[in-house]
RNA sequence: GCCCCUGUCGUCUAGCCCGGCCUAGGACAUCGCCCUUUCAAGGCGGCAACACGGGUUCGAAUCCCGUCGGGGGCGCCA
């Protein structure tokens, strides 16, 4: 695939907000085939629009994405024999091959205002025609532009396209992609404001970074003609194109914030796991041959092909996300499965900040449990509920109907009475209680054991109470800001409200 | 408006290039059953799609044309 040497990719961004899932998916692809061909991944910062780039936003974004698990070879921070890798340190650069191409006379000035266009744009759409720019500017020569210039007129760099013709590429993804020239328009390069434009500056970078292959989303698919004119106009070979297909939401328009979390780091803070979070990127328009499903980044590296990328858009389904997320955590070890959910617990006030050896212990035996069927760290939380929050005066509707049943009353007394001498429990007391109860009331099965359940838990519903009984047992036995109570205290909490 | 791309279960997709092996496969979701002292997890099973209309062909999800739907683009944004 690649002539000679190398093959070198490149995920460039704008430092303008937090990483978005559709960019990450952009640059997991990158990465991937980088990776796969023992090529060279460059990240580089595209912050020529000063306005809305940030330095934050460029650290968050490196943050992003060395905890998705991808890294670069080249970049900002990394540095490389290609630098620098932020555009707003190329300016130089930019404004020598445009003097280039100026005297070349394969770009010119254009001195048409704001309006001006405007109203050619207007005129063109009411004739039913794509709107391009006319060339009015064309024959200024650079003698005069230059004069222009010096009086203070402002003005902006135009690339000289061909009026006829046509351009054509060969697009990894979508195949033989072909533009008529007459449909485009002379692409402004500079802005008056001595600022490359995008579209330009690109072209540039990714020439001089000896960038083979661009791996990008569709938005750009009708830009590569621009570019590839450029490439020309300067006598450099195009690399080889990717345009990926968009990712949307629910409702068939592009992902944004109201079809929930979009940006990598919201799903971090929600307690995605990156590899879960790269798994599910990956299977955006793309799947493996043999149908695998849940899958590492070393097993996507080594699968992952671009021909077998999907052309159409593909919509964002939290479920499966979520589904994935489940799979990687079962495959976590409970050392690391306690150590990611250790903040959340803390957050919850249910641990504090020094915990124990001994507690440790407890806590990776409680995650290990409660962490079943959970979709995201952030809900761990609410299923430690459980166990922190016994709250049997405020039972919800279905918690009061169980234990106003008449066997269950017959069950809740009989159990209070058996337990009221006891100074300690655990789950072979519990059975052995409820084996009498059973055989003195005859209530059996889900009668006698849901009541118990209400009672200890304060809950309709949650673990089982062999698994519930000996953690909670064990975990009242050490010191959490808020106090984990035991069985035989809920029980007699629970015998004062039954009275009441 | 114009240009480009795209269209298989609700969703992600396999199959399409190289027509028959497709009574269209898998996964998520959903529904049911089993397991179980509840829920979940797990196991088993069900529902569910070739956008539509014309061709070509003995035969089309697969090839061609059109219609409709969806997306992207048409910036001195990136």
């Amino acid at each position: 695939m690649e002539k000679n040497g190398r093959i070198r990719v490149r995920f460039a961004p704008s430092p303008t907000g937090y990483i978005h899932v559709g960019n990450a998916r952009t640059a997991l692809f990158n990465w991937l085939f980088a990776r796969q061909n023992g090529g060279i991944f460059v990240l580089r910062v595209e912050d020529t629009d000063i306005e809305r780039s940030r330095e934050e936003y460029e650290r968050n974004l490196i943050q992003d994405l060395r905890w998705l698990g991808l890294d670069w070879d080249e970049g900002p921070d990394a540095g490389g024999n290609f630098g620098p890798y932020r555009q707003s340190e190329r300016l130089e650069l930019y404004h020598r091959y445009a003097n280039q191409l100026l005297e070349e006379g394969k770009a010119y000035y254009c001195f048409c205002t704001a309006e001006e266009l405007e109203k050619e744009r207007e005129a063109a759409l009411a004739e039913g025609r794509m709107p391009v720019y006319s060339g009015r500017c064309r024959n200024i020569s650079l003698k005069e532009a230059r004069l222009r210039l010096a009086a203070g007129e402002a003005g902006a760099i135009r690339l000289r396209v061909p009026d006829e013709g046509s351009i054509q590429f060969e697009d990894i993804v979508r195949g033989l992609v072909e533009f008529d020239l007459k449909l485009i328009g002379d692409p402004i390069i500079v802005r008056s404001n001595g600022m490359p434009a995008y579209n330009y500056a690109v072209v540039i970078d990714d020439a001089l970074m000896k960038i083979t292959h661009v791996i990008r989303g569709e938005d750009h698919v009708s830009n590569t003609p621009r570019q590839i004119i450029l490439y020309r106009a300067l006598g450099w070979e195009p690399p080889v194109f990717a345009h990926l297909s968009m990712v949307m939401g629910k409702d068939n328009t592009r992902l944004s914030k109201r079809h929930g979390a979009t940006s990598v780091d919201q799903f971090r803070r929600e307690g995605i796991l990156p590899e879960a979070l790269c798994n599910y990127l990956a299977f955006l328009g793309w799947s493996p041959p043999e149908g695998q499903e849940v899958l590492t980044l070393e097993q996507l590296v080594r699968l992952f092909d671009l021909r077998r990328v999907s052309r159409s858009a593909a919509i964002f389904d939290y479920e499966k996300l979520y589904w994935l997320n489940r799979q990687h955590i079962k495959l976590l070890r409970y050392e690391k499965k306690l150590e990611l959910a250790l903040p959340y617990l803390q957050e919850a006030g249910y641990v504090g900040t020094e915990v124990t050896p001994e507690q440790r212990e407890w806590l990776e035996k409680a995650v290990e449990i409660l962490i079943e069927g959970v979709d995201k760290f952030s809900q761990l939380p609410g299923k430690f509920s459980l166990l922190f929050d016994y709250q049997p005066e405020n039972l919800d509707a279905e918690a009061r109907s169980i234990v106003q049943a008449d066997s269950a009353r017959k069950v809740l007394v009989a159990f209070i009475q058996k337990t009221a001498g006891l100074n300690e429990f655990n789950y072979e007391i519990f059975a052995a209680i409820t084996g009498e109860i059973k055989k003195e009331t005859g209530v059996k099965g889900k009668d006698l054991f849901h009541p118990l359940r209400v009672a200890l838990t304060a809950r309709a519903s949650g673990l089982e109470l062999d698994k519930f009984i000996p953690l909670v047992e064990e975990g009242s036995r050490f010191d959490w800001p808020r106090k984990l109570k035991n069985c035989l205290e809920r029980i007699r909490e629970f015998s004062r409200i039954l009275e009441a």
